[in-house]
DNA sequence: TGTACATCAGTGAACGCGCGTTCACTGATGTAC
DNA sequence: TGTACATCAGTGAACGCGCGTTCACTGATGTAC
């Protein structure tokens, strides 16, 4: 029975950041205290303050994170498959599968906006868009780069935010990246043409 | 100097649902107490239990009056245009001016989602989309309303939100309207059919 | 290999604060007759 | 027009609670020599 747990915890931050997110998708981004994780993690109330300053600290750290796993996967999902489409619903995809770092992303006022580590993770994840948007632009004429990439990421992250809220009827059915395939080819079908049903994409 | 304030406040329910959607704008849908409410409206703090009961209560009347002025919009944009570009224009525009209430009416999380009055407005302000989407469908046959609802919704949905949260780069401009209709005529472009400058509808 | 010292990570007691909820109450209004 | 009574709207004191922050501290680790 090793009753004497060590002094240094030895993953505080990393340990504290995994109850955040737990907390977040429980309870919203500020449904959640600072005691609450210093308890969760078996540290005194004091400890969190040690790594993250306050709660806007830990946010920003859990934004920071989020990010950068983005940017990997939707630098992935385009080097492999080449297709806008694919690269919305990665986007998709990683807003379901990190519910709670997605939730804290995109709220600039929860968070340190000119850390500079968040300024360069954003750019990361927000590049493949404008990369494939120039692309598409590329192909068709009538596809003009900005205003694409509001059209594209307008459709998959109010997607992914409906799917998350549960506001979605039932008739959508229960497979999110179907669904959002589906969706998103309505969008430039100049270049995706329309689908018959064995083809999608 | 009439210092003896009346003992009924004649309007309180909707003087703490005005200050509720300025608290909701300024510090989140949670980020404020019902005690902080009734100072505001200048009565007892137990004033509020009253009307709503609690937290939950009030977010609730307050999503029911934001489904019920989108539902009157959306009808009106319906029914003087015909076109399903302009009805996202609407919704746009109703979620830039009723921020708050934008902001709650989508997190059924926090609202009491049996209420029956929520029901009917939610289902109310729903109907003109799945309208327009089948009317759309019966002009294009490669058009099926359920995922063009769907499509249709999440781009709007996507853009309010964005938008609000000051998501979008300044490269997207200064005009909410002008861009939602850019963007969104990228969606079902065989009924609208690509934009010249001069002719964007 | 040993020692001294600086730095880092976490402790725990204390503080003042605002919160939701409860409860017996009071003032105002509406209704029945 | 008057009276009695029920109902409704709001009061204010009290409660226990969890919070963020501060601060002097201590235990552990890293580094220089």
């Amino acid at each position: 029975m090793r009753d004497a747990r060590p002094y240094h915890h030895g993953a505080l931050r990393q340990t504290l950041m995994a109850h955040a997110l737990e907390a977040i998708a429980a309870a919203g981004p500020t449904g959640w205290s600072l005691r609450d994780l210093a308890r969760r993690a078996g540290v005194s109330h004091a400890a969190p303050a040690h790594h993250f300053g306050d709660k806007t600290g830990l946010l920003t750290a859990v934004a920071i994170d989020g990010y950068r796993i983005l940017a990997r996967e939707l630098e992935a999902s385009w080097r492999e498959t080449g297709s806008a489409l694919e690269l919305g619903v990665a986007y998709v995809r990683f807003a379901l599968a990190n519910p709670a770092a997605f939730e804290v992303m995109y709220r600039p006022h929860l968070l340190r906006i000119d850390d500079p580590d968040l300024l360069e993770a954003q750019e990361a994840a927000s590049r493949p868009l404008f990369t494939a948007m120039r692309h598409l632009a590329s192909r068709d004429p009538s596809v003009e780069p900005v205003s694409a990439a509001v059209a594209a990421w307008s459709i998959v992250h109010g997607f992914a935010t409906l799917w998350l809220n549960g506001d979605l009827p039932p008739t959508v059915g229960r497979d999110p990246e179907a669904a959002i395939r589906v969706a998103a080819a309505y969008l430039f079908r100049s270049v995706h043409p329309p689908a018959t049903v064995t083809d999608v994409d």
